[in-house]
DNA sequence: TCAATAGTGTCTGTTAGACATTATGGA
DNA sequence: TCCATAATGTCTAACAGACACTATTGA
């Protein structure tokens, strides 16, 4: 990465909010009280100076990361550029328990100050995964590879921000051929052992959708 | 516009593909075989700028857009900026009969060749539009503010590219309480006369949506 | 009159959500 | 044993889609 000003403001970062679950909340890794970001090195594409960057910050190779759009309008940037490129990546369940060199978590919540632009592109990047779920596996993408159908359900409530119905949750998740079991269980305190399913990746129900008109 | 390339390349451009429905297709404009594209000026925003754009592009103020995302990775752009920021933006039904100055319409399935980056941009827009429209009014910034219902359901099935039942638009329509009719009746030819209807600025029902899973 | 389009009423299969019940472990 | 959680069955209201029907105009 490239935090430190030694050369002139590049013409356009590359920014990465790195999401992950953690303590029932949503975090984002900062580097120094700022968003990770870097500029392409040569013939780097937009895509895989994300990819590199969110693979430094989690030592992981990550399988969900979308670009949230260009941001420039807010001029406080830590790089001088007059427009950043933001991206939103999701880690899996556990990653910010081990934190990499230099990177620290922080709950979305609870973030201290960032520069203007960087702040504007975090709220992006949560209202982008919360958009984009019921289309993208992206809250897969925030558990481990097996889960119990009550963690995925939870991840749902988390990224929703709401309660679901227990039996409709599965029923839906059953008729679109979502998910497999294995043939693990976990025991988890008191309470029945939940089995564990894994993401399938069988054919999809063709997505049989009415038109809505749930405008604001 | 600055499509002369009098300048050193910008260190990025702000390019709008301004999409409108004609002849029962959509048609986005088009100057010189490339999409419309300019800098800011002296403290324009990345939004004022490409609402500038599509307004010398239309005549007219319109009254959706948004951003598409930052393009860079295919290096092919009239400006040799290294990259550039897409806009969508639509224009009501009628725009393309009355083309301003310099400015031609291209139907999306019969465009001429363009600069690469600007051929991902058009498709990308197209998409944005399929994406949002059951979020946002879109299909309605489309039609004129009047129009009837048989028009409306015309450019849902033309934007979703399938045919819709009737009835069924209609109850949908109804119980999102998001048209108000007018005291106005169209002939169209022959047939019995369609009330006319706006656009409703009422309170909307809130959307109590299940969770889907309509992943790929 | 026929043709064409607008608009509505009814029926049926599907599904979301509520509720209840069984299953299976730990304390 | 009691309690907590998993998992599933049943009922009901809402709704999507099919179909048929009426309404109203121009040719």
């Amino acid at each position: 990465m490239n935090q430190e000003l030694k050369d002139p403001a590049p013409s356009f970062t590359i920014d990465v909010v790195v999401i992950t679950p953690h303590k029932g909340h949503l975090s984002v890794a900062l580097a120094a009280d700022a968003v990770p970001w870097d500029v392409p090195r040569n013939g780097e594409s937009l895509n895989s100076t994300a990819r590199r960057l969110a693979s430094e910050v989690t030592g992981l190779e990550l399988s969900w990361i979308e670009q949230a759009g260009a941001f420039g309008d807010a001029y406080d940037h830590p790089s001088g550029a007059p427009i950043s490129v933001g991206f939103c990546a999701v880690a899996p369940l556990g990653t910010a328990d081990h934190p990499e060199q230099s990177f620290s978590w922080h709950d979305i919540g609870h973030l201290p100050p960032l520069p203007e632009r960087q702040r504007i592109m975090v709220d992006s990047a949560v209202e982008m995964i919360r958009d984009r779920m019921d289309l993208s596996p992206v809250a897969f993408k925030l558990l481990p590879t097996s889960f119990t159908l009550s963690e995925l359900q939870a991840m749902y409530e988390l990224l929703l921000a709401k309660r679901l119905h227990k039996a409709s949750f599965r029923r839906a998740l059953q008729a679109a051929w979502l998910v497999e079991p294995t043939d693990e269980w976990r025991s988890e305190g008191r309470g029945r052992p939940a089995q564990l399913y894994r993401l399938s990746g069988k054919r999809r129900r063709k997505a049989r959708r009415a038109v809505r008109f749930d405008l604001l």
